[in-house]
DNA sequence: GCGTGATTGAAACAAGTGATTGACTGGATG
DNA sequence: CATCCAGTCAATCACTTGTTTCAATCACGC
């Protein structure tokens, strides 16, 4: 158990290394950075790492412990002012709503790091599961996804709750794996050419908001 | 250059190190099998590889390369006669059946196991593109989707062609994350708890395009 | 049979990984 | 001033990875 006094040096280099891994992370893929490549991002000694944190997957869940904490409070928060605001005024509880105060961290400004790298997360639990994911995400995502549901259930009571588990599933799939369409061209601009008008991040977001709430409000075929 | 003559043997252990691998990959993630977990399930030398291949990674684009084509073949043709019956007759294109079309091979009887390994494959160029990855979407998957994107935009004229593009990319994040939701138990489950009424695979694949078309059909905000 | 080239096998190689060691530093504490 | 201890450092360890080697083996035309 280090930091008991803090000299100056300490939260300092553990947090040259939380952030050049934020950075590396997002940029090169989680699994993509050594250790060694990472503490001389950070201009650390290889060795800080074990000692701060214990192993380089005990970095790895710090960090997106710390990050999905962040954003998903942003996100239930946005979501608790939506559900007061249709509560006490007459305003009926929209889906678009909803659905926007999931989406904003990931297409926000400024938010473009964060998300990427908690998208790929999520990813990454889908190709390769590990009990580090698994925590991380019962711990983070599962509370916000269990929140969002009933709200969404609340604002379609005719789309049986158990039917909005699925869709809210499926809205997370469309977003996060849209969000890393990277790659040089992206396939969407490869794919459509020079008829690729929709490019600044405020047309896609809106355009990624329409899809999914036409999902979640389809009708459901008997 | 092996192969003149072609012995019995050889396209014997070639081929059982390509089921071997379409078994593995699909269950243990495309990056989680080492080559000697692969030649001893599959029975050969680890040599074996690379003197039939050349390489671990000519091995994975070779399995990729016969997969995509095989069922991205039947996607295509399937779309074809749809197209073709509303030509003659007085059928309207609809855009259901042409998303069915496309998420058959995915969650069609028997199509599981190759279904679970294209998805990944999609998933894998996401998390970390490579030249390889590259290659075999380019070939196989780019010109497929161009064919149902024209489909679907003369199915619904009123979506801009080159927002139907966007949609469509939306199409291939949904269909392709959802069915990389393993995991025991599946997220899904885990959140809905008992809820989970929807559990027959049936059922889930018309859950699934009915969120899809309803994503595909939405308006447009201005 | 017999030689020839294709194929297989056991072993070793080279490169990369994360983890660990043990000496050293510098500042706080009595 | 002596002691202590969190923190840092270079060096090294232990292990896994894909790949290569080269002798042994096999099938088949002559």
């Amino acid at each position: 158990m280090p930091g008991r006094t803090l000299p100056s040096s300490d939260r300092l280099t553990r947090q040259k290394i939380l952030d050049s891994a934020l950075a590396l992370y997002a940029e090169k893929g989680i699994d993509g950075v050594p250790v060694r490549t990472l503490t001389s991002h950070a201009g650390v000694n290889v060795a800080a790492i074990h000692y701060h944190f214990g192993s380089t997957e005990a970095l790895a869940e710090a960090l997106f412990d710390e990050l999905s904490a962040r954003v998903n409070k942003r996100r239930t928060l946005a979501l608790k002012e939506i559900t007061a605001a249709a509560g006490t005024a007459g305003t009926r509880l929209e889906v678009r709503a909803i659905v926007r105060a999931f989406v904003a961290p990931y297409v926000g400004v400024g938010a473009a790091t964060e998300g990427q790298l908690l998208a790929q997360l999520i990813l990454k639990h889908r190709l390769s599961p590990s009990p580090m994911t698994e925590r991380v995400i019962k711990k983070h995502f599962d509370p916000m996804a269990k929140q969002f549901v009933t709200a969404l259930h609340e604002a379609v009571p005719e789309i049986p709750l158990s039917l909005m588990y699925l869709r809210y599933m499926l809205m997370v799939s469309t977003v996060v794996l849209f969000l890393t369409d990277r790659g040089r061209p992206s396939r969407l601009h490869r794919l459509s050419g020079t008829r690729a008008e929709i490019t600044d991040k405020q047309a896609i977001a809106k355009a990624l908001v329409d899809f999914v709430v036409g999902g979640i409000l389809a009708p459901a075929s008997s």
